[in-house]
DNA sequence: TGTCTGATTCGACGGACGTCGAGACAGGCG
DNA sequence: CGCCTGTCTCGACGTCCGTCGAATCAGACA
């Protein structure tokens, strides 16, 4: 039951997932997981954790593949099937102006991992 | 490379592991990537989210095995090799105590990861 | 229209992953 | 000591993943 066989060709994570509250304060239902678990997934390569780095942190908030395939020693096409990863995890935008397809990060799913793995100060003293 | 065939035994994210700077502030180094990813990784399965949030958010910051298996339609060997796999990935500990075996959370990894994929408010007001 | 460049899709291969049953190990209790 | 319960390890099986080369698609430009 752990093997995502589901299709999910697009999450929408801004839609009706709860999502919020944090991993450590409750418990994380079946559903949610299903759901926030792929985005985890993506994260889950080096790569991709790389990729998604570079387009998030990039200056106009987008990034060509022209820029950040010749930053991996993969070829095209792997660093294609990280980024289609990427955008059906929901945590990338692509969009084709002329010859060039541009990345763009989507802010929303990332606060919404942080908010799931943010622990409050007070959780950590008790250790 | 981006396929993890290190061995990897323990990861100790505590010890020289930069890794605080947002992901969308600063490009995530090859490096941290490397030593990061796997922990996405590790929550990048259903079963091991919830696993890590009935962990993280038990009552005295520790949940027994005996207590975890019967939440899932698994097999005990199946979330032994789960927890094993949050264990290697440094985001839990475990304790033998007699008869049965706690697993604890280890908040410092979980601030980290959250540190990494948070994102400031002016950033996201650019969209 | 033809051609060139950038990006994706397709098909294939090797390795890793999730799951299970059977067996082994650890500790408590008669 | 022997047995029982709880947990982990070991193989095995089918599926998924990361990677590549070849082919295809999308625009730009002459």
């Amino acid at each position: 039951m752990s093997k995502q066989q589901a299709p999910l060709p697009l999450i929408d994570l801004n839609a009706d997932v709860p999502c919020c509250p944090p991993l450590a304060q409750s418990q994380v239902p079946a559903e949610t997981a299903a759901v926030l678990a792929p985005a985890f997934k993506a994260l889950g390569d080096p790569v991709r954790l790389r990729l998604m780095s570079m387009i998030a942190s990039a200056e106009d908030g987008e990034a060509c593949v022209c820029d950040l395939t010749p930053a991996f020693n993969l070829s095209g096409p792997t660093i294609s099937h990280h980024l289609k990863t990427l955008r059906e995890a929901g945590l990338v935008d692509a969009e084709r102006r002329g010859t060039w397809v541009y990345y763009r990060a989507r802010p929303q799913i990332l606060r919404q991992l942080a908010a799931l793995l943010s622990i409050e100060p007070a959780a950590a003293a008790t250790v």
